[in-house]
DNA sequence: ACAATGACGCAACATTGTTGCATTTGTATC
DNA sequence: GATACAAATGCAACAATGTTGCGTCATTGT
């Protein structure tokens, strides 16, 4: 586990990166506190800070999503640091897709500045076809 | 006004969607109150009930940002249906742009169905900038 | 003008996430 | 290994946004 970033090894963390690293598909804060083991429990709060913290050191992403609620998931190599995600409107589950969301081909009007791209396909997953 | 669907044309409606044709940008929920006339103070329940009778009825479409906020824009004829918006990440203003989000050309699992595209381009609009 | 049904207002609740502060714990240093 | 300091944690309270239930009011078809 590579945590030689800007903080300390903690259970916790370690705990989350590992619970999100075992998991395929993005999940929500509420989630990960369900798969956490009992060994560890940890309070909401401190959830919440961990999964910051990890956002901010670039070990996960999160993804925002019409519920209003975040999900999480593992920066694994082989998706790139940009790529789109796909919700399934049957069971709320987030993946993440490999395609890159087009480059910055997107016309905006005079003077404004890109910076980044957000995209999300919706539609039914297999379990729920 | 057209307001020829199912339901009734009363003041509230009236005068939200006109609120919401009079903007260039999507508003969330608080900016439409604030920007209600004396005359029309509505409940905040009744301003989410009609916000969402008239997303119903195809008068105006909302829109998911990553602050957990609806924001709300008339439909105009000059956006397709389907349509890609902007989000200011300094002044976290919403606008529509007019370009449609490409095909489904996006690769998805197998047996996985789309049914819709949902993207957003962040930057800095041009007061931000 | 009247009645029926839809719209409204109020209160209470639900969910998700945040802030302040005291306590505990990792980690560098001795 | 012991120690001290800063970082991480837990708890409580709060904040923002949106939802539900229910009684009352008002628009609309007749």
């Amino acid at each position: 586990m590579i945590l030689h970033h800007s903080g300390r090894a903690t259970a916790g963390r370690i705990g989350i990166l590992a619970t999100l690293l075992a998991e395929q598909k993005a999940i929500t804060h509420r989630e990960i506190e369900q798969r956490l083991p009992q060994s560890l429990q940890l309070d909401r709060v401190t959830l919440y800070r961990t999964l910051e913290w990890l956002v901010e050191n670039g070990l996960i992403h999160k993804i925002t999503s019409d519920d209003r609620v975040w999900r999480y998931h593992a920066n694994h190599e082989s998706h790139s640091h940009q790529h789109a995600h796909f919700k399934c409107t049957g069971c709320a589950q987030v993946i993440c897709l490999d395609s890159l969301p087009t480059e910055q081909s997107w016309p905006l009007p005079t003077g404004y500045r890109f910076q980044e791209i957000e995209l999300t396909v919706k539609g039914l997953c297999a379990n729920c076809c």
